[in-house]
DNA sequence: CAAATAGTGTCTCTAAGACAATATCAC
DNA sequence: GTGATATTGTCTTAGAGACACTATTTG
């Protein structure tokens, strides 16, 4: 019998056939909608960080951040060197959202990815195109259920839109996914990726680590919910929202000013 | 500008650097493990199922069924297709839990997996060695935090006992990772990669979908309940058990005969 | 009948939902 | 004061936990 140092000294993992590997990043954060008028409280929108590809394939449409793994890292840190380079943002946390593993999901050949969805606090959210990309624009995010079942992913960013169309698939275990049904001008299978990584966030908006990723170390309780609203696309009360959250927050001294009405106080997440 | 054909055509993907990708499934069941006294009812065990590896490298060592993709398949059809060579099985629902690429974890060489967690009912699970495994078995499973934070995870099938160690690691997003501390015989990091299955298990036991994955079509409440607590380590009491579970099954004809004491309705799932 | 499990009824407690009421700022 | 949001209090309701009680089988 051979001994395994003779079997790996003849092996050759090159003989076989295999994949190329990627990772595509889905990053989310929350911005407002300024209103016109004095003293009233901004709307906030969920918005999706995309680059502009400056090369073939699917070149000058819209993608999510992601590239090619390299060797001696994980697929979790290929995922955040890409979207430093290309975007210049670097996330702190991702969540595993999915394989991508169809035949023909890339033209350049056979190309597995694996998605990841992190979410950053508005306030460092000015990315620019790096070596890359051409282009690096954070767009508007509406993902509802239409009349028919099926769900349309609406990407705004002024005089861009993108627009898909998905339909649902429940699977085992309590997941599910997403077939394109139509797709305008994401590149690749990226819209199936954003609908699977907006549905995984919404079914975890109960775990309020997720709605303080969202915000900076301080916030108030109304910004806080404003996070969880547009989340899960339901309005709760406030009365009931505060009661349930007291338990993950502690008050700061500090409070806001200039509002045009009774300041709040400003609270951190308790640890 | 070249056009997106002619990028195409010159583009070699093989001319980059890239991984072999494979999948690992952790296949659970649940078997009953009689006692002996007549009309006393049997506990129940996790139940995983592991093979014996035919060759190098881990000649011998206890592992998960799976292994490399080929082209043209999905990264899910090739973990239901490495089960079913290697053991004979074939599961019916995969639930995607998590891509394992660290360097060096296969001395093989640059090799990231995908691992899938599978649940099957106790109905057919006899499994027997495939082409690639000398030998495939199920083991009797107990995964526990010890004392020091630590959690221990023991496998055995009669004079067989494996046992491992690991450190748990909270990430953002509520999720979990294992670090393996000690590990006696399994293959791979593959102790990691059952840890985090029961841990995924575990936080989704409150999905009613996975207990009835375990089981057969028809079941009574008792079952229903063993395979609850099974997977959850803990106990409920049964008349809150069986309120909570009453909407989500629904009776038949049938009862069981023959235990020694009243028999029991079968109820089966309510779709 | 005894032993064992199957199945029901109900009290308590907690958390969520609804909503009224009060507080405090800029103008 | 007015208009806006902040913050608190409390009534109601739904569901989980505890636990006592009844039912039905085999030997």
């Amino acid at each position: 019998m051979d001994s395994e140092k003779e079997f790996l000294s003849e092996y050759n993992i090159e003989d076989f056939d295999r994949p190329s590997v990627t990772s595509d990043i889905v990053i989310l954060t929350m911005r407002s909608q300024k209103e016109c008028s004095y003293r009233h409280d901004p709307n906030n929108r969920l918005s999706i960080l995309l680059i502009k590809r400056g090369q073939h394939p699917y070149k000058d449409c819209w993608a999510l951040p992601g590239g090619f793994i390299s060797r001696g890292e994980t697929i979790e840190e290929c995922a955040l060197r890409e979207v430093k380079e290309e975007t210049n943002i670097l996330p702190s946390a991702l969540l595993p959202t999915g394989v991508y593993s169809e035949d023909n999901r890339d033209p350049r050949g056979w190309i597995i990815s694996n998605a990841f969805t992190s979410v950053i606090s508005s306030e460092n959210i000015n990315p620019k195109g790096g070596d890359d990309a051409s282009d690096a624009r954070w767009f508007d995010l509406s993902f509802e259920a239409n009349d028919s079942g099926e769900y349309m992913l609406l990407l705004t960013n002024s005089d861009i839109k993108l627009v898909a169309v998905l339909k649902e698939t429940k699977r085992s275990f309590g997941t599910t996914s997403f077939e394109i049904v139509e797709n305008s001008s994401l590149a690749f299978d990226h819209a199936k990726i954003i609908a699977s990584s907006l549905s995984t966030l919404r079914s975890r908006a109960d775990n309020p680590q997720i709605l303080f990723d969202f915000l900076p170390e301080k916030f108030t309780f109304a910004e806080l919910q404003r996070v969880y609203e547009t989340i899960t696309n339901e309005t709760v009360l406030t009365a009931n929202f505060r009661r349930k959250m007291s338990v993950y927050v502690e008050p700061t001294e500090e409070t806001t000013t200039g509002a045009g009405h009774r300041p709040a106080q400003l609270f951190r997440q308790r640890k």
